[in-house]
DNA sequence: TCACATTCTCAGGGTCCTCACAGCGTTCGC
DNA sequence: GCGAACGCTGTGAGGACCCTGAGAATGTGA
């Protein structure tokens, strides 16, 4: 099993690296962000130890740039605790698992199995945005604590949007998709499901997740 | 498999073409930035070796321009520790990877192999002008780090400039494409939209971004 | 069969965009 | 330096576009 280790304290690094070769892992180590992405890019690890607080790009960053290239490596993000970013953060660019610095041995260890065990997803298990979730799988939203019901069409809706998050969607776009290759119906149903929606996703907490473009369409954050 | 080097500094610039052509590469050398230029612009080559420090004109400027005719031969930078410019400056003009001096050989061969194995990128779907960028997917504007938030028809407009960026646009093409191919009306709607654009992608920026070409029409540049 | 949830249609109302127009400033030719 | 052509912009009307509440139609479970 390869373990890339991404840490540019070079003592804690070394620490972790002996830690697990002792374990039986096979062990790299880098100790910037692009030499971290770079590895991450073309060596085939099984699992990615990544920490956030690096020099010259962000582990945030290489996250993001390894999830852009659809790399699905697990990543176990390391956070400190008064940290810039924060565990939202992790998980929203595809970390898998995260752990706050200081922690036990132990403990690193127990969550680098577990995620071993699981194997790399296909794709990202679960659409997120911000601190919304959707579980395509269990077909459950939810938001911060708490879960959402929403009806067929609205889930439907919902994940779509997820799914070409950042995208601008235009209503004909999300009607073939959402609806039916040849839906024959008003573009209206759509702003009127869009609205089920924020009232269930949105208004309650305060978010303001779907946009509407004007003469265009609808965004999701 | 040919690239192209371009380095300064005579002696290293010879170890590195007779490395890379003990290895069977077809190498080429350039030793100051707009012979580099000229020579990625006017070659084709599968990917180029660019140090930033050049004389004349800086690696960064030469990707820089070279991006801009839309030449996306993959690039491996070559960046000095302590230089004035750094590794996400590289990556944000459209390096691929980068190489922090000094740094081994064999790693150097390692890059530029995974960089052939992966081949030119697509063209980026962002339009660029300067600072300026537009999705026309996400439909999105920044200058800068700031969103800029235009109307359908603004963005409409903004779109058609950026995607003949450099030629000069009568008000007539511009209305037969950005409105209508049988628009009737006035062409100061031209205009007022180009005032609209100004208004809101330079004068808060204190940029300069369309040229008014008298009796012509306008220009990005 | 009844009650309820869900989907979808429709029309009213509010908001923002689009564009015409006219006056003013700028540039160019003579 | 003058006049005319050209481009810029403030104003405001009209309308396209979106949101929403009401309720009909359809589906579903008890």
């Amino acid at each position: 099993m390869r373990v890339l280790v991404v840490e540019d304290e070079r003592p804690f690094a070394e620490t972790l690296r002996r830690g697990l070769i002792a374990e039986g892992f096979s062990v790299d180590v880098a100790h910037t962000g692009p030499e971290g992405l770079w590895a991450a890019t073309e060596g085939s690890y099984d699992v990615i130890v990544l920490d956030i607080m690096l020099p010259e790009m962000s582990g945030y960053e290489v996250l993001k740039r390894l999830r852009a290239t659809e790399r699905w490596t697990p990543v176990l993000m390391l956070t400190a605790k008064d940290g810039e970013y924060d565990e939202a953060d992790a998980f929203d660019l595809g970390a898998d698992d995260y752990l706050t610095k200081p922690f036990s041995y132990v403990v690193l260890l127990a969550r680098l199995r577990a995620l071993l065990r699981r194997g790399a997803p296909a794709r990202p298990a679960v659409l997120t945005a911000g601190d919304l979730r959707l579980d395509p799988a269990a077909r459950t939203v939810h938001r911060r604590q708490t879960g959402i019901d929403l009806t067929a069409r609205e889930f439907g809706l919902l994940e779509f949007l997820l799914r070409r998050r950042g995208e601008a969607l235009t209503k004909n776009e999300i009607l073939t998709h959402v609806w039916d290759a040849h839906y024959e119906g008003d573009e209206n149903v759509v702003e009127v499901y869009i609205g089920y929606l924020r009232r269930k996703i949105d208004a309650p907490f305060g978010t303001h997740t779907i946009e509407t473009l004007r003469g265009v369409g609808y965004r999701l954050s």
